[in-house]
DNA sequence: ATCCGCACTGTGAACGTTCACAGACGGAGA
DNA sequence: TCTCCGTCTGTGAACGTTCACAGTGCGGAT
């Protein structure tokens, strides 16, 4: 219980060997959980650990271990888009409480650029992480490639479009959320349902309009289908174009709920009531869905669940495993006011 | 430019001394930018650098510079509520981008409950980072309290309430935004003014709650002042109390965005119409602000600079330097419609 | 009585760096 | 010619672990 220790260094396994009467090995094996170790060896140990307040140094571990017992996180993230996502610190939180419960270390690294990119992939090289975890990672993102040159296991937190058999992944099922909130809209008996995609190089961009064509089949004509960059303003720009395209819509499944926020001020600014006029529908349920006038109905996405699976498939990898079978989970319908 | 290895074993530094031609200390030395290095050496260990896509072992460098090229930032948040603060992924991309640029990783633990706060403490104590960077740490933290204890420099991303002396920080003028805010309602002719506060272990619940009082003086009587803990839904709460008290009230500041939100709500249900009858200030400007109805009259927080300073006192520390003077960065009132 | 295996322990080497030290070389000053 | 100094280089030791190996002692089977 010795806190502030005399001297200015720390104390090493020899300080504890020394406090515990046993050798270095011994001691090394009792805090490894090795079986080999006697009882009485096991309490002098742990007492003198106690004692000395002695902390392993993971760089002489790691550096005999070869593990570095720290995974890095990448967000490749073009610009300053992920501050506007607010499903990133949920996924963030998520997956540092699961890591840290199993004592490993989250390195956070942004991979925004070139430069950004080699620098991931030079700390990758230089064995510095024992894993990867790709966070909303674009189709053709140059950094999917370089990591499969590299030994080290990679999971994406939604699947990276085009590498979904090179990279595994666990993702919620966009395409059949998307499919449940048309549906519902067309059990509504809404008859002209047009749709606002996000960008169609991810997964939500692509799978969620293949949900929606699924279902309307040659009725989700051109005409009723623009792209949005996931921004409010996209989703409002979007919605002005719809308008002006096809003013007698009477439903419009909107992306994301960021996208949708915007869509309502445009609906509002054209006159539109809503659901009366047009009915709105969103994805992701977000805090925002609750905020709009009126709240939006729209898609839950499982983010937690998504989280935990990520990061089960990388340890699991770590520990030698194969490479597993992609893990889709299940959305929810959640019904409020703007449909 | 040899990027695939025959071998499975990554380059040493005594591979690239050898393909080099000099010795281990001579590519140390070029390495590390010492200026005793022959041009001609320097030059070879570029090219064997190059070729055999050597990456410097950070754990072998660590173990004996004692240093680690890594700084932890802790989020001592108590439970999901950091996910409502739309303010944490700015600063947590700020710092990251900040510090990648000085090739310094960042590690993220989140501080939750004891267990967390423990694993944190001995993450520290094992020596495995260079410095602590704190974010929304409350009043009385303990964590605050035990990282005074070790020998690496802590900094906070805001103040530390009741530590300000000891943990040096950079943080938003909340006093004088709150000031300019209710400057601002009082100059709009409104009498009655309210405020909702954040919670009073925080600085952005203390200090805002502070320079409303600055500004009304006696006027700002307990019967006006409720507290909420920045939530959605406890603003919708403080709201709706506020106006069973007083039933009169002209205008009410509101410690954040978010609770603002909250509180349009709870006015609207009880038909007072913004900014007509009650008049609604915010504070943060996030993205939430310009998605209530109406948009929100509020206060921009420098946060961008406020993470770049935190960053930087921290580096400058970890250098060596004295503790340095608190930095407060002003505000700006952001004029929408709500006020 | 001898031998074997089992439970446990200690020791030397290795991991890949940096750092301090000592030495080599060449040119300038005595 | 000799010495000295400044520049540059190589080498051994150290950082704090883990791991493989070589024991030791003891109980039970032969």
């Amino acid at each position: 219980m010795t806190v502030t220790n005399g001297r200015r260094r720390r104390p090493t396994i020899h300080d504890v060997a020394r406090a515990s009467g046993v050798s270095r090995g011994t001691v090394s094996r009792a805090l490894n959980g090795d079986p080999y170790v006697s009882t009485a060896a096991l309490a002098a140990v742990r007492r003198a650990v106690a004692e000395t307040g002695y902390v392993v140094n993971r760089n002489a571990r790691s550096l005999v271990t070869q593990r570095t017992g720290s995974v890095v996180m990448v967000l490749s993230e073009p610009q300053e888009k992920l501050f506007e996502d607010p499903n990133f610190s949920l996924l963030l939180r998520v997956a540092s409480r699961r890591l840290a419960s199993k004592d490993v270390a989250l390195v956070l690294m942004v991979a925004g650029d070139d430069g950004d990119r080699e620098r991931v992939v030079r700390y990758l090289r230089g064995g510095h992480a024992d894993g990867v975890l790709l966070l909303s990672t674009h189709a053709g993102d140059p950094l999917a490639v370089e990591l499969e040159g590299l030994p080290i296991p990679a999971v994406a937190c939604g699947a990276v479009l085009g590498r979904e058999s090179m990279i595994p992944y666990a993702a919620a099922d966009d395409r059949e959320g998307a499919r449940q909130i048309t549906r519902y809209l067309v059990e509504q008996g809404r008859k002209r349902i047009a749709t606002i995609t996000g960008p169609l190089d991810t997964p939500g961009g692509l799978n969620r309009l293949e949900g929606f064509c699924d279902v309307l089949g040659r009725k989700a004509t051109k005409k009723l289908i623009v792209h949005g960059d996931y921004t409010r303003h996209s989703g409002e720009a979007a919605m002005a174009e719809l308008l002006s395209r096809s003013p007698d819509l009477d439903a419009v499944f909107v992306g994301s709920d960021l996208m949708a926020a915007g869509a309502l001020a445009a609906l509002r600014t054209h006159g539109r009531r809503v659901p009366d006029d047009v009915a709105v529908g969103g994805f992701d349920d977000t805090a925002i869905a609750s905020l709009t006038h009126p709240p939006l109905t729209t898609i839950r996405q499982p983010l937690e669940r998504v989280a935990e699976e990520t990061v089960r498939i990388l340890l699991e990898l770590i520990d030698g495993a194969e490479r597993p079978e992609p893990i889709v989970l299940p959305t929810e319908l959640v019904i409020r006011e703007s449909a």
